[in-house]
DNA sequence: TTGTAAGCGTTATCAC
DNA sequence: GTGATAACGCTTACAA
C-alpha cells in the first residue's frame, strides 16, 4: 500500500540505492547472489523504479508519439498496428494522437511535445497547405519526425509513402480502357499532398486518353459521411458518370449505397474503382476494385525509418521509401 | 538548439524559477507584467517546461494507458476513437498497448505499469479464465482500472460491457423465426467473458425454440483468417448449417466469401447474422443482418468512469454500465 | 563488488 | 508578488 522508493528497498536489504539500480538495469558489477536477493524482494514488494524519476535522470524516454487524423479509417488502423509491433519489440512506448484533420489540434500536439515528453514523431500530416514552422521548432530540439501517407514536401524529414500518382493514373488509366468517357474523382478537399497526387495521376490519364479534365467531376468530399452522401449523389443524378475514381474507401461505399438506392448497376452502368485497404472489398456487391496500399508495412517502415535516427544513424534522414500500391480488379470495373 | 531549462529563463529575465512556474501554471499571485514578459520571452527561446520533472514532483501524469486485443479491430478502433475525444478534452493523453491476444503480453503490460508512468488504465482483457492477481497488484498502487467490453468478472472495478445476453439471445430468436433448425455459432475460443455470455444467449435460444444444442455447430474461432477460414468451410460443407450467427463481423465476411464459393445462396440456403460495429454491413451482398454495438459510446463512457475516479468520485468504482446492443435486420436473415 | 553523493528540472513551502 | 530552498526518486561518476 504505502510507497515503496529505491531508499526503502536499499534499506531493508542493507545495500545502496546504488545497487538496487545495478539489479534492475542488469548492469554486470554486481554480485549475482546480491542481484537476486534484490529482485527477489522487489517482486515481494512490487516494487518498481519510478518511470519519471528514471527518464528525467537518462533524458529518454523510449516513447513515440504518433499523429493520425483519425484511428477508425482502417488505413490507419493498420499502420498503428504495423508500427506497434516494432515499437513493441524494441521496447518503445506509443502515444496517440488523433488531429481529426483539424490543423489547430496538429499544431498544438506538436507545439506541447516540445517538452522532451517522446523521443520521436512519426505523423501522417492534415494540413499541406499550411505554414509548417511549429515542425522546425521541434528539429532544433532534436526530436525526430517520420512522415508517413499523408507527408509535406517543405520539410525535411523521412518520409515513408506509396505511389500514388503512378496509381491514380492505373486506376483512371483501367477505367478509361473498360470503355469509360465521364470519369468522376472523389477527392478529399483540405489540399493534401497526396490529395494533390492522386488528383494529378487522374488528370494526366485522362489527357493521355483522350477525355476532357471537367472541374464538374472532381468532387471535393469531407470527413463528413452524410455530407459525402449528399453531394455524391447530387454529381452522380447530375452530372451521370459512367466511372468513379475514389480516393477512400468510405466514398466508395457510398457511391455503393447511392447506386443501389438509384438502382444504377455496377459495372454496367457505372464502373468504380478506389483506394482501399478494407478486406471486405472482396465481399461487396459486386466485389469493388480497389488499389490496396501495403498499410501494415507503411507502419513498419515508419517505425524503422524512426528508430534508425533514434539509434544514431542519422543520414536515416534523407530517407524516402516509397512503397508499391497493388491494382486488385474485381468486378466493379468489369466489362460486360 | 541548447537546451534552456528553468533556471537560465529565470537567469535571463532576473526573476527566480518560482516565478517561472507561477506564469506557466498560471497561479493568481504573480504580476501580471511580470507573467507576460515571461512567457514572451519562453515563446521566443521555445521555452517548454520539462515534462518529466514536473511529473516526479508531481506525481500525476495526465496520461491513461488503454489496453486491447487489436487496433485493426473497427469495434475498438471506434471505442478509442470515443474515449480519445474525452481524454483529450481532460487534458489527458493516451497510451496504446496491444495485446494480440496474448495473456502473457497482458501481465507484462500491466506489470509495467506498475511504475507510475499512467494515472489510469482503461483495458478490454483476453484472458478471462487465466489468474489475474497481476490486477490486484495494480489496484493496491492505487492505480484504477476500468473494463470495457471483454470484462472480468472476478475484478473489482467499474466496467461498460453491453447486454450480450439479450442480444446473443435475440439474434438467435431471429434465426428461429426466420425457419432455421440448423443454427451454428461461430464464437472465439479463448473463454472471454463475452465469448461465455453469447454462447449463453445462443444455447438458451436454441432450447427456448425447441432446437437440439448440437456441440458440433459450435465454432470455435481464432484471430487467424485463415485458420478460421479453413474451419467454417469445412463446417459449412459437412454440417450444413442453414443459419449462422457470428460473434464477430470477420467470421461472417469469411462466412461470405465460403457461400460464394461454393454458390449457397444467402439468405435462401442459408441465413447469416452476426455482432459488427462496421458501416459495410449494409453494402455487402446481401446486405448483413447485424447486431451493432454501440462502439464510440462505449470507449466514451470507459473514459468518463475513469475520470470520475480520477477526481476523487471513488464511489465510481461500484459502477456497472450496461448499454444497448441494436439488431439491424437486412437481407441476410430475410425469409423468401 | 559495493557505497557515497551530486545532480536531472521541476514545484511547494515558507519566508520576506 | 517574489525568492530561496528542499524535496520528488532515480542514475552515474567516483571512491573505496
Amino acid at each position: 500500500m504505502n510507497k515503496i522508493d529505491i531508499k526503502t528497498l536499499a534499506k531493508e536489504l542493507n545495500v545502496s540505492p546504488a545497487t538496487i539500480t545495478r539489479a534492475f538495469r542488469g548492469y554486470s558489477d554486481i554480485n549475482p547472489e546480491t542481484k537476486e536477493r534484490i529482485l527477489a524482494l522487489a517482486k515481494k514488494l512490487n516494487y518498481h523504479p519510478n518511470y519519471y524519476a528514471s527518464n528525467l535522470r537518462e533524458t529518454k524516454s523510449k516513447t513515440i508519439a504518433v499523429i493520425i487524423p483519425q484511428l477508425r479509417d482502417i488505413f490507419f488502423s493498420l499502420a498503428i498496428d504495423g508500427l506497434e509491433s516494432l515499437a513493441n519489440q524494441k521496447g518503445y512506448h506509443i502515444l496517440i494522437y488523433r488531429t481529426e484533420n483539424q490543423y489547430e489540434k496538429e499544431v498544438s500536439f506538436i507545439n506541447y511535445l516540445q517538452n522532451g515528453r517522446v523521443d520521436g514523431i512519426i505523423m501522417s500530416g492534415c494540413a499541406e497547405a499550411q505554414d509548417h514552422k511549429y515542425l522546425h521548432q521541434l528539429q532544433k530540439r532534436n526530436i525526430p519526425v517520420v512522415f508517413f501517407d499523408r507527408i509535406y514536401d517543405d520539410v525535411k524529414a523521412p518520409k515513408v509513402s506509396t505511389d500514388d500518382y503512378e496509381s491514380s493514373y492505373k486506376a483512371t488509366k483501367l477505367l478509361a480502357e473498360r470503355g469509360c468517357k465521364k470519369i468522376a474523382h472523389l477527392g478529399y478537399k483540405n489540399a493534401r499532398s497526396i490529395g494533390k497526387t492522386r488528383m494529378e495521376g487522374y488528370q494526366d490519364a485522362l489527357k493521355d486518353f483522350g477525355l476532357p479534365v471537367d472541374e464538374q467531376l472532381i468532387i471535393n468530399c469531407l470527413d463528413d459521411n452524410e455530407q459525402n452522401y449528399a453531394c455524391i449523389s447530387l454529381a452522380i443524378k447530375s452530372l451521370k458518370p459512367d466511372g468513379i475514381f475514389a480516393a477512400g474507401e468510405n466514398l466508395a461505399f457510398i457511391s455503393y449505397k447511392i447506386c443501389h438506392e438509384l438502382q444504377i448497376k455496377i459495372p454496367d452502368a457505372l464502373k468504380i474503382i478506389s483506394y482501399s485497404s478494407s478486406e471486405v472489398a472482396d465481399l461487396l456487391n459486386p466485389s469493388l476494385t480497389t488499389i490496396t496500399q501495403p498499410a501494415l508495412e507503411i507502419g513498419n517502415k515508419a517505425a524503422m525509418l524512426l528508430f534508425q535516427i533514434l539509434e544514431g544513424e542519422s543520414q536515416a534522414v534523407e530517407n524516402q521509401i516509397i512503397l508499391q500500391s497493388e491494382l486488385i480488379e474485381r468486378e466493379s470495373t468489369r466489362m460486360r
